[in-house]
DNA sequence: GAACTCCCTGGAGTGCGCTCCAGGTCAAGG
DNA sequence: CCTTGACCTGGAGCGCACTCCAGGGAGTTC
């Protein structure tokens, strides 16, 4: 009486991810476990399966890389034990984003002040 | 008595990237002009190129393609009359990064949160 | 004038993160 | 049955942005 599970497409579009990018995913590594299949061997994608994609989702997302996305599902697959090591690498990366977002920031500025510079001119000139 | 302007080398320190970097930007028509030569044919970098070097980086570090500095580049190269066409293109971009500030910004809240959890797991298991 | 260093060019190679493809299986519908 | 459609696998291909390399000057140092 379990529900199976959602299929790879229904699993893409509640992720935002491509079928290819989510097979992808688990064929590197970055699954807690081998995704389950139905008795013909599709892939059904259970809410825990859903939830560790989000959380991959959200390390890409800010720019971890594959490798350290690995590094992590295999701290989380090896259980209990290891919280100190996910947390010192979640802070590295915490780091690592923090200081793009500032260097982004500041050069956003700067295009700011440039976008300034030509909304001026092309004011003007309209004018 | 013009002061010749700096080597490859020199150019790489001051902007941040690096020689062969330089040479794939001018190569790819990412520069306003052919840099400069000495007589024997060295790359001779003057404030012009080196101040559009660093808007470069802007855009670039900003996340924008070479595809679409090339095109600034091009705007730029093509001299005044365009500056509405230059304004769209870094309004454009501008939202962009706006757009990926926030998504990032919202995930890292997320990883926080994660970071906090792993925190009181880790500190409590201590004590 | 030999060695050294820095630079040149054209072109090949690399790492990343997907994305696409061929060839095949399986359950359901007509 | 036979087609259809979604999915399977292993592996090749791709776009991007560099990065590296071979082979060849040119100017300086001893």
């Amino acid at each position: 009486m379990t529900t199976s599970g959602l299929s790879i497409a229904d699993a893409a579009e509640r992720t935002g991810l491509s079928v290819d990018t989510l097979r992808y995913y688990e064929r590197d590594g970055l699954m807690l476990a081998p995704v389950p299949r139905t008795s013909s061997g599709h892939r059904a994608y259970g809410p825990d399966e859903l939830r560790w994609i989000t959380m991959v989702t959200r390390l890409r997302s800010t720019g971890m890389p594959i490798r350290d996305v690995r590094r992590y599902a295999a701290l989380v697959r090896a259980g209990e034990g290891n919280e100190a090591e996910r947390l010192a690498l979640l802070q590295a990366h915490r780091q690592v984003v923090l200081a793009r977002l500032a260097e982004v920031q500041d050069h956003l500025g700067a295009i700011d002040h440039k976008i300034g510079i030509y909304t001026d001119a092309v004011s003007s000139s309209a004018a």
